[in-house]
DNA sequence: CAAAAAATTTAGACTTACCTAAAATAATAT
DNA sequence: ATATTATTTTAGGTAAGTCTAAATTTTTTG
């Protein structure tokens, strides 16, 4: 099987292709993995050889198929392992990103299809993504950030797109969490700030937030 | 925090110094780690830099208190994995090992207390080994291998000394679980060959088996 | 469209944890 | 007590994955 980082490269890769369209740039993955340009386009010509992505020298890369199910499969075992965390080891949703990044990478099929049944088969993980079956099927909820909304309309906050620990401690601290209903009031365009409301309360996020809360339209 | 190879020797060092006394030689390491002797020196002097062992060229090592330490909680969380794995993933005991080599590698200290609560403080793993708590103390239960058992003597098998799927598959085989009371019928000197029975039936044991069985007395 | 800037790759080096082969030391046997 | 054997260590090398610095290619810009 691959490496942990060969597999963390890969769970990147079709993150950044999902975000930034399909040919991901070099610094780009740099940037996120938090590691040199240099190495990356070392582990991008080994990922190359081993058929899982298509890489030609400064046109950036993308998966091949290979490459997609291999992602997925280290995505689903992420994603299940967070729920674990949560709903039996009572951690909280910004507590469970570092630890499940360690136990992605335990390699056994049947522990996690077994994982998969103890937990009833869940459909999204602590932070509303999608959770991968077995075969790599994912379900693709079209969700909007709150970036791409006009002013006026609402929705159900469903999912984040960065699972970072501070962000979200800065969501507990503005007690927004998954469920609420948010308006957007008002886009400033000075400084590209929304302001925003919920059922409880009114608060203006910088565009940086609004871009990774995940709301699922209501008409 | 230290390597997973690091961890790896550490609790090799353990398990070996309970076996064959307190100082332990680079070839039965190499042996239990399927390493090469020169592989294990390298690590023994990385070792001692960082004063989890005690080593003098061609001495042997032995653990450090710092050490113990060390090895008591990598093994403790060796040992907790595997009792999650059979008591809440339905694994069998004898397919957990192999697993649990990969999880006791996963760094958080929460995590594994949390895990901890979640099994209700177990004191004894899938295969009868005792539990260290989290500030390292473990029960050193007083059992007996059948090897050093009398003829006409009983007892009640509480553990294995090998936990790889081989040895417990033999046994699943062989109708032998734990909580079983064996009885030494007969040893043959010939062959070193243990003739024991248990409520349901007699069989015949190697010396290889018999020292890999550990009972504890009745009267 | 050429020059400057940005992005990417290459070259060469480092660390960890292994390996083989040879040398050194310890244990055993005659 | 010395010679043989077994064990352990040293020396030197490899692969993975990272790094810095320099070279190359692409993109941007005046």
């Amino acid at each position: 099987m691959y490496s942990q980082a060969e597999e963390n490269y890969l769970k990147t890769i079709y993150a950044l292709e999902k975000d930034f369209g399909n040919e991901v740039s070099t610094n780009l993955i740099a940037g996120k993995i938090k590691t040199k340009a240099s190495s990356v386009t070392d582990m991008l010509k080994k990922l190359a050889n081993k058929e899982l992505v298509i890489y030609k020298r400064y046109q950036g890369v993308y998966l091949t198929e290979l490459g997609r199910l291999s992602a997925l499969k280290v995505i689903r075992k992420h994603r299940l392992w967070e729920c674990f965390l949560v709903q039996k080891l009572q951690f909280n949703w910004d507590e469970v990103h570092d630890i499940a990044e360690q136990l992605e990478h335990v390699k056994s099929e049947l522990l996690i299809n077994k994982l998969d049944a103890f937990l009833r088969f869940p459909k999204l993980d602590p932070h509303g993504d999608p959770i991968p079956d077995a075969q790599g099927r994912v379900l693709l909820s079209k969700t909007l950030s709150i970036k791409d909304m006009k002013i006026g309309t609402a929705g159900i906050f469903v999912g984040v797109k960065d699972s970072s620990s501070v962000f979200l401690q800065y969501l507990n601290k503005k007690n927004l969490a998954l469920g609420d209903k948010i308006r957007v009031i008002d886009i400033e365009p000075f400084d590209d700030s929304y302001h925003i409301e919920t059922k409880t309360h009114r608060l203006v996020i910088t565009s940086n937030v609004a871009e990774n809360l995940c709301l699922k339209n209501v008409k």
